[in-house]
DNA sequence: ACATGAGTAGGACTAAGGTCCAATATCTAT
DNA sequence: ATAGATATTGGACCTTAGTCCTACTCATGT
């Protein structure tokens, strides 16, 4: 199975930070704790399943500026926002950018559990969407700047014939880089080449 | 050009009404307004382009009693609460639930409109979306049943002579009936189709 | 100078897809 | 009962795509 998801703890208050810490594992979930943002950003993150817990309020680096700051970096860990003196625009803010809930203090302990339960199952998704993404990704890098023309073009529907007029070459050509392209994306058939495409192209709706 | 674009307006009071309809005819918006939220779902709904303001605070049906019966209902139409009293739980349960932003009177009448720009962009590129989807699950039910069983073997990448197998029938059957769907289904190749069946399918993440 | 990778291209052949024409069996609906 | 849609199949023929082998050119880097 692959590593345990961690709930990343941020909170400037050590009492706060000891009894989520408490109530999570209790659950058996996993948990590292931090008491500013700046701390959690130098921790490091790679591809790990997870998601955060946040303070909203917090010296130096607010918890809606470390938001940001995570969305810029691509570090695209769900993040669950706890306040005790929120208000509003911060948690319209907050959602707008793409939070997944932000709970008032003092909340229900059930809530914070669902909505970790909830954050960690979006975050093995995407984390499952991303791996995807990048190894096909990885997979067109390889591919010479001819290729990866007639790979676009293949893909656009176009015949071998046709391919070979718009980059004024002949059939034969075309086909010897088409045959390059299958077999370093590892594409079984052409239906599978062109949901390859799909997905790295600006897919429809990205969010909704 | 389509169908201008509406600005719904709910809520219960008159003076709110007559100053949001005074304030987006002066930018040129065309306004609906309604008092209750059944009046509104009276009215009816089909395909037209627009967006909604909201009251959350309401006798009767609340505003975001409105939002889930109109989601429940397929219509989606972008909304945009306001909000006289409103707390933050309440705030965050309407974006949780799609609103496109939570505004809090007295608010800035630019951020209104604003907000009401992004809710029409979504609002005209989630219809065209629809439109096409639409589109393709009409040609679809054109399908006989043996033609969708072709359909979805030729998009998985299967040659004719496996969906022949796969079907106890011949190739030269099969050729038949892929030619009808492509015909059908109006893919002029089979890239489109597999783009087609991409669509109708469960996409690999509506939401963000 | 020589190897490597990219791009090009031909010949020969197989396999797969598409098209046109024709035919049959079944079932449903008017 | 007769028309129309559905599902089936055959033959003939052409176009595309894929495969194997070979071979040349050009630029790059060791």
């Amino acid at each position: 199975m692959a590593t345990e998801p961690v709930v990343f703890i941020i909170d400037d208050d050590p009492s706060v930070r000891r009894s989520l810490e408490r109530l999570l594992k209790s659950v058996g979930l996993v948990t590292e704790s931090f008491a500013t943002a700046r701390e959690f950003l130098q921790r490091g993150h790679c591809e790990e399943p997870g998601c955060v817990v946040l303070d909203v309020r917090m010296p130096e680096i607010s918890g809606l500026e470390l938001q940001e700051k995570l969305a810029k970096a691509g570090i695209c860990l769900p993040i669950i926002f706890i306040s005790g003196h929120g208000t509003v625009s911060m948690s319209v803010r907050a959602m707008k950018a793409g939070a997944l809930d932000f709970l008032m203090k003092p909340f229900d302990e059930q809530d914070l559990l669902d909505a970790i339960q909830r954050a960690l199952e979006r975050s093995r998704l995407e984390k499952t969407e991303r791996e995807e993404l990048h190894a096909i990704q990885e997979r067109a890098l390889s591919l010479s700047p001819r290729e990866r023309e007639v790979f676009s073009l293949v893909v656009s529907g176009l015949l071998n014939k046709q391919i070979a007029d718009r980059l004024n070459t002949t059939e034969k050509t075309i086909k010897v880089h088409r045959a390059a392209v299958m077999a370093k994306m590892n594409a079984p058939t052409l239906a599978d080449l062109v949901r390859m495409a799909a997905k790295t192209d600006v897919p429809p709706h990205p969010m909704k």
